[in-house]
DNA sequence: GTATAGTGAATGAACGTTCATTTATCAAGC
DNA sequence: GCTTGATAAATGAACGTTCATTCACTATAC
């Protein structure tokens, strides 16, 4: 009896989540048909069924397979000797390395995620594991020292996070869109925010007349 | 001679956009049918082509209004006798008034004006725009006294606009969204921002390394 | 009576998916 | 090592549906 080649089955796998995700980038999910991905993968539309059931299946590969990287990356730097640099270089590799076709591809996956219940709770799962391990950093940043006493761990992981969110929609559309900048604002606000100088907690009426007259001097 | 009603027709107008926009904070452009506008503008799908030549301009006049509206809203906070209390009153408008469904809605602009050359001209035209008024607002506050000397007002104001774009996308995307929590960090990093605590210039080594040691004492 | 407002059914192309079929490859038997 | 047969891998041509768009037609207002 001969059985399947599983390795030949996987490179093929990666192959057409390649297409898919060229093509994607080029005209989105739902503009994208079965046939420009064949196209793309160099195989007729009917063998893109042996490896994926379904259209849908394609575009829910090919988020995971997307979104899984960034979160791989995230584990990569957990024992870095210097988690700020670490981190300037994570976000040096996606807002100015990676090609930016990836930034288009969030956007879609976004949308995407709105509405497809499917792809809405693998992002979910995602980004919280992302917000887990910047987490993490930042507390490993902490224990060395880098915090200023008080700040709310938590609360700069979330600005981080929506500040690059922000940078990726804007990389995606924005033509001249200066990652460098774009590194160096994500840095200077970590550092402000590690520095306790952002006052997040609108409760505290104390803090934020704190700041508002700082801002009034 | 029967001559065509102006009235009526900016009415239908606005009545199919009303439609086309829930359907596709639903459903996405490119999957809601010209059917399902219809059904939901309670009227047959034939007629929609009277006011709008296409699928496509019906996007296009989707997104123009959507986007006008919200560059209308920062043209009426000009003369504000407050700044912040203004822009803190904008985005409490846009993150926690308005629908879930408008944030949703941006998603889907977005990722068509990363791949429809009308969508994303007019885009980048609006968020100029909004930029534009954004650094007007902050010179604004500069003249009153409320900025520290030598900040950037345009790199704050393009921090602001991205971080605004973060929170839109994390409303549209995260069910347990804190929407007072979003509206505090925009006005907490526009506060630190203001009062020269980001340090954004990633060209001067100097207040590179004057940070960086800050953040190891 | 004429132009506007609106409709229902038809059209034709596009597209996801299936299926009968072909081609390539491997394992076993000689 | 060569043949053989079974199965994996891949294909091209359909199929059935969906959907944007059109058009002949009705109803309404002036």
């Amino acid at each position: 009896m001969r059985k399947a080649n599983e390795i030949l089955h996987e490179d093929r796998r990666h192959q057409i989540l390649d297409a898919a995700q060229l093509c994607c980038a080029r005209t989105g999910f739902h503009q994208t048909t079965m046939q420009d991905v064949a196209a793309e993968a160099g195989m007729s539309p009917a063998n893109i069924y042996r490896y994926f059931a379904s259209k849908d299946a394609l575009i829910a590969g090919m988020t995971e397979r997307d979104r899984a990287r960034i979160l791989q990356d995230f584990a990569s730097i957990h024992d870095a000797p210097d988690m700020l640099a670490a981190l300037e270089g994570l976000a040096r590799k996606h807002l100015i390395d990676e090609p930016c076709g990836a930034a288009v591809m969030a956007l879609e996956i976004w949308s995407e995620a709105a509405r497809n219940p499917a792809v809405g709770a693998m992002i979910r799962g995602i980004e919280a594991a992302v917000h887990e391990g910047l987490c993490d950093v930042l507390q490993k940043l902490k224990q060395q020292g880098g915090v200023a006493p008080g700040v709310d761990l938590d609360a700069v992981a979330r600005l981080i996070g929506t500040l690059v969110d922000g940078l990726f929609k804007r990389r995606a559309l924005e033509p001249d869109f200066d990652g460098e900048w774009a590194v160096a604002a994500v840095l200077a606000a970590t550092r402000a925010a590690l520095a306790g100088q952002i006052a997040f907690n609108p409760t505290s009426a104390a803090v934020r007349d704190d700041v508002l007259h700082a801002a009034h001097p």
